[in-house]
RNA sequence: GGGCCCGUGGUCUAGCCUGGUAUGACGUCCGCUUGACGUGCGGAAGAUCGUGCGUUCAAUUCGCGCCGGGCCCA
């Protein structure tokens, strides 16, 4: 923790990660997701900015002048809940509100900021943009006037969720669904030129009747096959209706017979469209019945009792049964919980559907990675039927930057060098309306739905309207990286690329990377409303950043990754069932609880081990470095021996997997790679072969050994310092910046291969390893240590073998630590008498070795 | 309600597009070791590749249905 404050702060102070401006380097910028201000990151967010830092370094590594500003999506709904419940401030009361939220915001802000700087977090925090920012509003704001402009913004009634009690449109947030007991009344309609031929339908809302538009039947229910076309009387209204057949009719609900109505539900809204039926609306915003009624004047439930009782007495109540359903209510203030109506209001739109083509062009001109995941998006374009709402009925937010005529309803746009503006306290820009002259203009309250504030991130970022040159290099010339997760495929992507296409006629992206979702341990992907987050805070302090980016490493594009634990008692360590736990939870009190137990993150005790063997590699080589003087680490051919070469040659092997993986963006492949060659080849390998020779009484033999050995592992710990920056700063502050004149290993390049490498000789050090591994094996076999001498070894092989063996002898007995080490003609084989301990066959290898006491 | 994605040993993952019973890692177990290594080395066990049907000489890999999980929109 120590070492990791130590490099944040020095990351910082030596300005590490400030973005210079390179007019000669090609710019490489990337779009970061602005995370929601809820306050505190979870694993999710870790997983996808610790890859967008991997992005990030490994192409600076690559030469490449990285620019990527982090952003912050500052409205939604969730700081006006949380100002109103913890401030105690009301929507009412608008200027300290917004105010409210503002210093709500900023709070988050500071600490989500801390916890990405903890991650190691490579951003320029001097480029960070906020969306709740005037600056940001403003081009907000002009985009939106573009969009009025070029004829894509309009506003027209739309049926939206609706609390009569409140009076108010409520976001989806902000309702629920209750359980509740009610009638299911059974109610005949009169079949036109049927006499006394009835259909009956079965509904939870007779008082809709009046608001009827049309009744439909399942194609496959053959109680009505006849009823095709047919039209039915709606008692009370006195209209006709027509009879639908439409296979989304629940035929197992009530008669299978349901009366589609304005609006009753949304499959109301859906069928009324799709059908093309009238739209009768019977409520005022208060919840009485309006001039579309005979029980005008009535509350709603006033008329359902009215109308239940002329149904009755008309004869046309067939039944009324018992029935329990899911109400939807309004469940954001508790107070209310009033069920919804759904209303039509008012609402600006953006019109999206004419630019598929355009959205689904950018998206195949873009590389993706990986690549199913574009077609997520293009699906969703090619299917899309209705227009982006893009109008809330909230406070915190970018104000929708127009004015309307109360009378004819016609949109008065604001003046460019206004902008940013609140249309609600800012007068408008004329005086009477344009269209017909009347003086109630009003400024439109409601404001922008937030994916408008965010789909303009590549924009916001690369300084659009503001400075044109750092705009063209930073958007038009650029290539820009857009690193997301799937699940907003379809809102901040296809947004995205739909207004800035729009905006700029190019198209934002080349490239995305896709991350998928961090599951909790309940297996629902990790958010604070389902309250299964794991915070890093719980686990960096134990783990550390770097284990806990290795664990993001391993994740794999595109897919779904969970951040699992279990539950142990501290005391026994041993695991407790979830049903237990949950038990134990209710019981004990927190404090005491978490006394007793503990959670183990079992995925990041393999990454801590990982790092430990690291460190231990490091302590070896620096144990030596301290006794051994070497100069620098500039290697020369005479000094390199058969296993050098032969580990180089595997390491440039390596390297190039993992460089095409990285391209790639596959972490979780590259990681495996270079873990497994640190790991098997270099520790349990190379160093073993090589050390020996550390306590050479040849000063020569043993700098040459400690200069190839911290060469082959500065290279690897290039490779691994964009994932583990904080490890690999460390070393390289210790045992490299005497040689390598950086300020931080962060400034390295990503490394070139070994060159010069004579295959014969790495053949050679090849067949030296694995002679050493036989014989290590041996050992093992005979039950013999590791650091046990053994008195005599003889390998029979054929004449070409013999030469070539001879010439590696050296690092074989003395890896093994083998008194006498003979190698002979396999022809002579009869000439040995004595009968050994062990005698073991190779034939691929053409190796016979016979280990004796 | 609609659309899309996913389902491989206890866990994560490769392979599937270009069909021939499966890759690697973590974890587990056994043996040895413990002077870079809160360990290391060597070895072993463990998957009828969600399920049913179909195409095929042959399916984890292709097609359809179902089940389960997820995401977004409504």
């Amino acid at each position: 923790m120590d070492i990791q404050k130590k490099w944040s702060r020095f990351w910082q102070e030596s300005k590490l990660y400030n973005f210079d401006f390179d007019p000669k380097l090609k710019l490489f910028s990337i779009d970061t997701p602005p995370p929601f201000v809820s306050g505190s990151l979870h694993m999710g967010h870790i997983l996808n900015h610790s890859w967008i830092d991997f992005v990030a370094r490994y192409h600076r590594m690559k030469g490449d002048n990285v620019y990527f500003p982090q952003g912050f999506d500052c409205h939604g709904l969730p700081v006006e809940l949380a100002v109103a419940k913890y401030y105690g401030v009301s929507k009412d009361n608008r200027e300290e509100f917004l105010a409210k939220c503002v210093e709500w915001v900023n709070d988050n802000i500071d600490n989500m900021t801390k916890q990405l700087d903890e991650l190691g977090y490579s951003t320029d925090w001097r480029y960070t943009y906020r969306t709740m920012s005037d600056e940001y509003k403003r081009k907000v704001q002009i985009s939106l006037l573009e969009f009025y402009e070029k004829g894509l913004l309009y506003r027209e009634k739309f049926p939206t969720h609706f609390c009569v009690n409140c009076e108010t449109s409520v976001a989806k947030a902000e309702v629920g669904y209750n359980d509740e007991i009610g009638n299911l009344w059974y109610i005949k309609l009169p079949i036109v030129e049927r006499e006394d031929k009835y259909l009956t339908i079965a509904t939870t809302r007779p008082e809709y009747m009046e608001a009827c538009v049309s009744v439909l039947i399942n194609p496959n229910d053959d109680r009505y096959y006849d009823l095709s076309a047919a039209e039915v009387k709606l008692p009370i209204a006195n209209r006709i209706v027509r009879v639908y057949m439409d296979d989304r009719v629940d035929m197992n609900f009530g008669t299978g017979v349901v009366y589609v109505c304005t609006y009753g539900d949304e499959m109301d809204i859906k069928w009324k469209l799709e059908y093309n039926l009238d739209e009768i609306q019977i409520f005022t915003e208060n919840g009485h019945m309006n001039n579309n009624s005979v029980y005008k004047g009535l509350t709603i439930m006033e008329a359902r009792e009215k109308i239940v009782d002329d149904l009755d007495s008309m004869g046309l109540l067939e039944k009324i049964e018992e029935y329990e359903h899911s109400i939807i209510i309004h469940t954001e203030r508790s107070s209310c919980r009033t069920p919804i109506e759904y209303l039509p209001v008012y609402q600006w739109f953006i019109n999206v559907k004419d630019s598929t083509q355009e959205i689904i062009e950018s998206a195949n001109s873009m590389k993706w990675y990986p690549e199913k995941h574009k077609q997520r998006l293009i699906d969703w374009a090619e299917g899309l039927d209705w227009n982006w709402v893009i109008s809330r009925q909230r406070v915190f937010g970018t104000p929708i930057p127009f004015w309307y005529c109360q009378e004819c309803n016609e949109i008065i746009p604001p003046k460019r060098e206004d902008l940013p503006l609140d249309p609600v306290i800012f007068p408008p820009p004329v005086k009477n309306c344009p269209r017909c002259g009347s003086t109630s203009i009003i400024g439109e309250k409601d404001v922008c739905d937030c994916w408008i504030d965010s789909s303009i991130s590549p924009l916001a970022m690369a300084k659009w309207l503001e400075n044109d040159e750092f705009f063209k290099k930073a958007y038009l010339t650029a290539e820009v990286h857009r690193p997301q997760g799937y699940e907003i495929i379809r809102t901040w992507m296809f947004y995205t690329l739909f207004r800035c296409k729009i905006l700029t006629g190019k198209s934002p992206f080349s490239e995305a990377m896709i991350n998928g979702m961090v599951a909790g341990p309940d297996g629902r992907h990790m958010s604070k409303s389902y309250g299964n987050v794991v915070s890093p805070d719980e686990v960096m302090p134990e783990f550390g950043a770097d284990a806990v980016r290795h664990w993001a490493a391993m994740g794999s594009l595109g897919d779904d990754y969970p951040f699992e634990f279990t539950w142990i008692n501290t005391h026994t360590k041993q695991p407790i069932s979830k049903k237990d736990i949950e038990i134990e939870k209710e019981k004990l009190s927190p404090d005491k609880f978490f006394k007793k137990y503990s959670r183990n993150f079992e995925q990041l005790t393999g990454a801590s081990r990982f790092i430990t063997k690291m460190w231990n590699a490091y302590r070896f080589l620096y144990l030596n470095q301290k006794n051994i003087e070497i100069s620098n680490l500039n290697l020369k051919s005479e000094e390199l021996t058969e296993i050098d070469y032969y580990y180089f040659s595997e390491f440039n092997r390596v390297l190039d997997e993992i460089t095409v993986y990285n391209n790639e963006y596959n972490w979780h492949e590259a990681l495996m790679s270079l873990r497994s060659f640190f790991w098997n080849d270099l520790c349990d390998n190379y160093i073993e072969a090589i050390k020996y020779k550390f306590y050479s009484e040849n000063q020569r033999i043993r700098q040459n050994a400690l200069k190839s050995a911290l060469s082959l592992f500065y290279k690897i710990l290039i490779t691994f310092a964009f994932m583990m920056p904080f490890i690999t700063e460390e070393i390289y502050s210790i045992i490299y910046s005497e040689y390598i004149q950086l300020e931080s290993i962060h400034q390295e390049q990503w490394p070139l291969p070994f060159d010069n490498i004579p295959n014969e000789l790495a053949i050679r050090g090849k067949l030296a390893i694995e002679i050493i591994k036989i014989l290590r094996n041996c050992k093992s076999k005979l039950q013999i240590p590791l650091n046990q001498e053994i008195s005599r070894v003889v390998v029979l092989t054929s004449k070409d073998l013999i030469s070539q063996i001879e010439k590696i002898k050296n690092d074989i007995f003395n890896t093994i630590r083998i008194k006498n080490f003979e190698v002979i003609d396999k022809e002579k084989e009869k000439e040995l008498i004595e009968k050994p301990m062990l005698k073991e066959y190779y034939e691929e290898l053409d190796l016979v070795i016979s280990i004796f006491d």
